[in-house]
DNA sequence: TTGAAAGCGCTAACAG
DNA sequence: CTGTTAGCGCTTTCAA
């Protein structure tokens, strides 16, 4: 596989490279015949810029590292989309990691990403990352560095998140003003902020209105559908009286739930409502349509990569970091 | 941010620059002793390999490139997933382009993969693409190259895919004996392998029953929610017979035929059956549960990563080139 | 307007 | 076991 080089267009034109370099690169030294000519050949010898040669050269590169934990997930596959979106228009390319919600591959797709001189990192952590002292190792390096999502309290970086706490909060106002009283709640773990938040809002909003949450029926498990069919398991488990009302902390984690109260025969949400965090595309095709409030993950992509971007052009890694807070919206459906 | 170098952990040490690189790689002509001291002063500098200058050097990188319509939607998601977990096994990187179902974007994603030297490219080609020049200019260059799911026929490459004839052959049967006899079909555009493909499996599997497809309903659109909503409101704005069964394209298709159904007050499947392609995760979760035929995303992906990794390893580029097809599973619940 | 030369960080002969 | 050296493809002074 032998690619065409600057050199071999300079030795077919009897130039020499800098000529070359500079005739492709629009430098205006350079006369109008003679780039011409070298940009014929150049197209004619299918020649492609060796980008590792000239980030080596300038020692920084138009790559941006992404670190998510599960690409698959459609919240992150629409962030992906905005991020690569944006990348793409701005000429850098974007190099994907996943951790698997692992912690050692999170560290380990880190300094893959840093052994490739990525010039700059999007980051969304894992959720068995319990330290943050590989991102504090990045900041020193002064690699620019964007959280989105799931943000790292202790590390002083941008973050791109939605206002969790305040949807969080609308959804238990609106549940109590629907007239729903007893709650429960199926939540993530409380080490990860959006987690903490979610939960923190609902039960501010329902305790503000006379309706505190009772503690055992605030369930932690993961974040995934098959999380929720065992959350939801554990709280029925209980036996007893019943929460009317749940608020799940993701919509995956919702579906669970739905579906376990289906296996159940528990109708909702006369017998009980459920309500969802995310605005999935299928959340108003199951029944019932979920009530939910929505978070824009394409739009959370394109700031946090906008912001890099940013970050990276100017250098501004010393300025105060910025913390976008995107706004949820209430998507009241039939679930709850 | 100044980075360190092997040539800083020479002079700290006070030894040469390639008695570094070879402790740090691992040659065995390193003293156990020298080897440990290197290790210890690397870490201690946060030092991390350039793998540009590597990369640069040897001629050749461990990044695959990776070109697909859309990230977003669950079936490439679950690719990339595949892909990404294969890749980081092997010790590659993906990097990672999406051309949003545009051609221009397409052939300049792969412009921006090819500068930057990766290793191989995974590609699944755009609806609007309807050439193939610039894939086996791919080939001439010798660049190591696997087509998934959208596969370009015309090029001489190494492609993964379901096996889409077979899988609307059984849907198709499986219709019939359960009792539809007048079928319609919401396809995609012919030039896509896997919309004809689909489209010739049902419709050769209908007629040998019996049954033939009916052309005024089959309709052609694009691939997503929308299309699919688009689509059924074409096929009942025709009036007069309709048909009892509908074999979609995708699932999402599906699931918009099942939206504008429901606006219309058509009951699923009593009125009128609809079957899917894909098995997204959502589909037993809707309201009638979508009868469907599961093609395994993750494992494409994860196939198409070993036979490209396979290829770059063994730069067996002008051995016959592997077309492997994978197994569909048809997924009966109520929707048909 | 063009060329020569140095150097980015690394590896790999070749030589000791 | 370790050092010297050249060179990967490119940009960029400095000089002509």
């Amino acid at each position: 596989m032998k690619q065409t080089t600057i050199k071999d267009i300079a030795r077919k034109m009897g130039v020499s490279v800098s000529t070359v370099s500079r005739a492709l690169s629009g430098h205006p030294d350079i006369s109008e015949e003679t780039r011409k000519r070298i940009e014929a050949l150049a197209r004619e010898l299918d020649y492609h810029p060796n980008t590792l040669a000239k980030s080596l050269q300038q020692k920084q590169s138009q790559v941006i590292g992404v670190v998510v934990p599960q690409v698959k997930h459609y919240f992150f596959a629409s962030i992906m989309s905005g991020v690569t979106d944006v990348a793409y228009q701005a000429g850098f390319t974007v190099m994907i990691c996943q951790s698997n919600e692992d912690f050692e591959r999170e560290k380990s797709n880190i300094d893959v990403l840093l052994s490739h001189r990525v010039a700059g990192l999007l980051i969304s952590v894992s959720v068995t990352t319990k330290s943050c002292e590989h991102f504090n190792r990045l900041k020193q390096r002064g690699v620019p560095l964007v959280f989105f999502d799931r943000v790292c309290g202790e590390v002083d970086a941008p973050t791109v998140v939605v206002d969790d706490y305040d949807g969080a909060f609308r959804a238990g106002e609106y549940l109590v003003r629907k007239g729903y009283r007893r709650f429960g709640h199926l939540g993530g773990p409380e080490f990860l902020s959006i987690c903490r938040l979610r939960f923190e809002g609902f039960r501010d909003a329902v305790s503000r209105l006379g309706c505190p949450l009772r503690d055992e029926w605030v369930i932690r498990g993961g974040l995934n559908e098959e999380d929720g069919v065992d959350s939801m398991s554990r709280l029925l488990k209980q036996g007893g009286e019943r929460p009317d009302a749940v608020f799940c902390v993701t919509d995956p984690v919702a579906m669970g739930a739905l579906v376990r109260l289906k296996q159940e025969g528990i109708a909702v949400p006369d017998r009980m409502a459920v309500m969802g965090f995310t605005d999935n595309p299928m959340a108003d095709l199951i029944e019932p349509p979920l009530t939910t409030v929505r978070q824009p993950a394409y739009e959370i992509g394109r700031t946090a990569a906008e912001l890099l971007i940013e970050r990276i052009s100017n250098r501004s890694g010393d300025a105060h970091p910025v913390h976008k807070i995107l706004k949820t919206e209430l998507i009241i459906r039939k679930s709850a």
